[in-house]
DNA sequence: TGTACATCAGTGAACGCGCGTTCACTGATGTAC
DNA sequence: TGTACATCAGTGAACGCGCGTTCACTGATGTAC
């Protein structure tokens, strides 16, 4: 069954939402920007979301959809030419290009340090980003080990990508390059011998 | 010398601001609410400042040299009762009252994902924070230990101070207590032998 | 010591602007007969 | 097949509010003589 007109509509403002939050942050930009950027006026906002807030939700959520579903493909295409998936994984995750790419990158670390200040909404869906960031990140560690840890992993990856935003430049890169050998290091060769 | 009453009511309107960025972010506040907090009234705030995002810069660098200064004590406290400096700095960095009080905590996990969207000058400010805090680092590891090596270990207690307070409650807690000991037996108990 | 004036630090009303939200209206598409 | 009406999806003007910034004014403190 196709989708209807609205649904069209609606699953666009979303989308383009879900890009600008993570470049301008939650309060960077206006309903009526987004409308526009959706090819709209802003007027027709509140025919597709109560509030938005609601609006800001609905983007996360399908930023983080978005991103582990990039993650996942990342992961496959580089396991096709050999080394494990957590290897597969810190490696697609801490890439450099993602430094500039923030419209596409990973939301958690886009909103990390905004994510406590906001609705109650906003933060409760906040979690369910984290969480499923750190399931794909258990996923790939060892069965050996354990939530606690994904969670610290992916930690280190997230806080990584930031300071290398932060800083940028070369400086960044070697941010990233150094926390890519320190988590193999210690995640993929350890657990080899 | 004695300061002048300006200088009094410029030093403790910074002092506020730097507090209330960290809880609640670079637009989360007005600059009405912080004159008001600082006992005095919005229209005076331009003659101590040429625009709200000048005072913000003196804000984060006041906030990031009492970062410096209080993990510095911390450090001297937790060294005075044995472990080495490194254990120190992480056992004060990662400890669970961070968690919750954000007002007095590490700037650059306080708005970490929101530095690379602001001015120019807020940004460099940001840069000079983020150095500082890798340069307490670096001044905390192995002499072996390189400059990347301690940004990368930064950037692991940034992010995982961030996940830890975006969750919340009992997983918060682990995040800081797994983070501490992974860190901990890395550049510790490893070096010890 | 007292008087007159200048400077300092802050007050509070006002301005302009942007933003979230509302609402009367419009043109396109679907449906009944 | 054509006509009349209902529904859908979106438009654009307007409202209220808050915020950064400006400015004329005020009371307190310092200074000259």
């Amino acid at each position: 069954m196709p989708e209807t007109k609205k649904e069209q509509s609606h699953a666009r403002i979303v989308e383009v939402a879900s890009r600008v939050i993570r470049r301008t942050g939650y309060r960077g930009v206006g309903v009526a920007d987004i409308m526009k950027e959706a090819g709209l006026t802003h007027g027709g906002f509140y025919a597709h979301f109560p509030s938005r807030d609601a609006m800001l939700v609905e983007a996360m959520q399908h930023a983080g959809r978005c991103n582990i579903a990039a993650l996942e493909r990342g992961i496959q295409r580089r396991l096709s030419k050999g080394g494990t998936r957590l290897s597969a994984l810190i490696e697609t995750y801490l890439h450099e290009t993602h430094i500039i790419k923030t419209e596409e990158g990973c939301i958690v670390a886009a909103l990390a340090s905004e994510m406590i200040r906001e609705s109650d909404d906003l933060r409760q869906e906040a979690r369910r980003r984290v969480v499923a960031m750190v399931d794909l990140v258990k996923s790939a560690l060892p069965d050996s080990a354990d939530i606690v840890e994904a969670q610290m992993v992916t930690a280190t990856m997230v806080g990584a990508l930031q300071l290398a935003r932060t800083l940028g430049g070369k400086a960044g890169q070697a941010i990233l390059a150094q926390t890519r050998q320190a988590l193999i290091e210690r995640y993929v060769l350890r657990s080899q011998h």
